[in-house]
DNA sequence: GGTGGGCGGGAAAACGATTTCCAAACCGAG
DNA sequence: CTCGGTTTGGAAATCGTTTTCCCGCCCACC
């Protein structure tokens, strides 16, 4: 610790101080180069000293890169957003990267100023959580001519960017598997309440969804809790007493839980609920939800392998198998 | 759009085109200096014809600074976190500077550790949720000595940084008089469920909840889902059959209205819940809380003004006033 | 006609770091 | 002792931009 002069400690204030040139000072605090440990030491101690500190600024523009991840979300205070950006930094902070996040706050336009500040910053890297299935592509083709881009969880429609996210159609069909073996589908009717958005996962989930139950009745909505209440307020309204619930998100069946039950019906002895995600509000819904967890720490590391073996990649889509966890919102046989 | 050569278009590329200098070429584009329309329109075309983007590194070397805020918090996977960031980066966005973010996960040496990184990259201001009372002390007089820095919603024992966040104790105040105002206290008694935590929130509503039921019991844990719905087995198995439970924070009282309502219980029948905080989770509840609703909208706003009347700031504190919002959970009288 | 004050534009010096080059020193072998 | 090869350290170029300076030019005013 020392006083801190007027202006920051630059490099060159350390060579002075340990009477080496700023080349020797970079190389000793750097370790680009071997040298004698004893001209090492005396260098590292005038830093440390001085109270020295690297800029990055100057680093990058000499060297042409920065070591940093930088992710737009739609919007934070989703927490599925939220647990997606969390286990990202996880993963990436031992790497050597470092993550940095943005915020589309919902809009097309300011996630392309987000993605275009990330671009004008020369960072290494960008991962998108793309806002629309259509509007984001300008976005992503831009960045895809910079830098290593990856979108994550959502696939926009005719980019050639890689993708990485959940396998919903597997996820889907251990859905099914899970209901054909719990109860009498015949018998108890089966209802998809999933979510009308353009975005990938809207669309795969019902379509994985459909694969299973070609006959099922299906309602679109929103992915929120709003949505989720009220389509249990319109299947009740609509005579329903009892079935199962698919849901294409945990907010929505969250939504459709607390209407279910506020109304008087028991889950799972009248309606069994089922939810998609397996993060962020899951701990949330009581009863604890049966839902499809989506491999975040997998997808994590996916993004980080990709971003680490820079351009050359030779995957497009990199899929990853969720799994179903059960609980008592619908149990198991 | 043009065809992008080998390396990226820089400046002196646009000078070149246009037959310009570098300088004419730097003044036209950012509008430095006034010059004639016609040569600011030559290089303008340029520019777009060649497909140029400033390069932000190079800027902020030359300039010396970067127009960004750096918010470092806890974790982004917990929703109130979260919110908070949304809103700053909403009321930041319109105003030249930008938001980045970066997670802390949990630990006090991450959180030095992307401080410290954002220091390094020369970012104008910080913005820190401390996430521990103590710990984060270090990072926050490192940042103080270099930008302009904030410390929001969790104040720091013993650092000088401006602090932004919410009047705690007028919160209390208003449950105070909500719940004197609703029942009689005397035959229905009250519960403080808060957090243990060491963070000035959940000392400083335990104060203020003390401060207008001293005699009442207090029940402590930490601010999750979790405490609350075990407070609620514990209240339960310690003979409980009504009362009104004020919550430090909205996830304990989600906590408690499922555990309540799962063991039979009926809110506000038997058990009136008041939750505090009114974002992120908030509307997951049900019945909907009565709660406090920090005034994050006023927060942001506050900070960004703090960045940008820049170190000349007279205030040392800076509380805003939350707001009652009454719910189902706990109506008024 | 001289002079002083804008004004429009360019050359060049920053900003802070890294990384070529290059020269000197040093080492071992013949 | 000399020669080739390997270290070792420094001078200077470089990254991309902004911003001094400074130089001509034109105009108006004495």
């Amino acid at each position: 610790m020392v006083v801190v002069r007027g202006g920051r400690v630059t490099i060159r204030d350390v060579a002075l101080h340990a009477g080496v040139s700023p080349a020797t000072a970079s190389r000793a605090l750097t370790g680009s180069r071997p040298m004698s440990a004893e001209l090492r030491e005396k260098v590292l101690a005038s830093a440390s000293e001085l109270g020295y500190r690297v800029n990055l600024l100057g680093r990058a523009l000499r060297q042409q890169r920065m070591s940093v991840i930088g992710l737009v979300v739609p919007d934070l205070e989703n927490p599925f957003f939220g647990a997606l950006a969390e286990h990202l930094s996880r993963v990436v902070e031992p790497s050597g990267f470092e993550l940095l996040v943005a915020s589309a706050g919902g809009s097309v336009e300011a996630e392309h100023r987000g993605v275009q500040s990330f671009l004008d910053r020369q960072m290494q890297s960008l991962v998108l959580i793309a806002c629309d299935e259509e509007g984001s592509r300008a976005s992503l083709d831009a960045a895809m001519a910079e830098v290593v881009t990856v979108q994550l969880d959502r696939r926009v429609r005719a980019s050639e960017a890689i993708f990485v996210g959940c396998d919903n159609l597997a996820g889907m069909a251990l859905i099914a598997e899970h209901v054909r073996g719990s109860v009498d589908v015949s018998a108890q009717p089966v209802v998809f309440v999933g979510a009308g958005t353009r975005s990938s996962s809207a669309s795969e989930r019902l379509d994985g969804f459909r694969r299973h139950f070609p006959d099922a009745p299906v309602l679109l909505g929103d992915f929120d809790v709003r949505w989720g209440q009220e389509a249990a307020d319109r299947l009740i309204e609509g005579g329903w007493r009892r079935g199962t619930l698919v849901a294409a998100a945990d907010v929505i069946a969250l939504g459709l839980l607390s209407r279910l039950q506020f109304r008087g019906f028991r889950v799972p002895e009248d309606f069994r609920v089922i939810g998609f995600d397996g993060v962020g509000v899951t701990p949330l819904a009581h009863p604890a939800l049966t839902t499809i967890r989506q491999p975040v720490e997998a997808m994590a590391q996916a993004i980080l392998d990709l971003v680490s073996a820079g351009n050359r990649a030779e995957r497009t889509d990199v899929r990853l198998a969720p799994t179903l966890v059960v609980g008592p919102s619908s149990p198991a046989a």
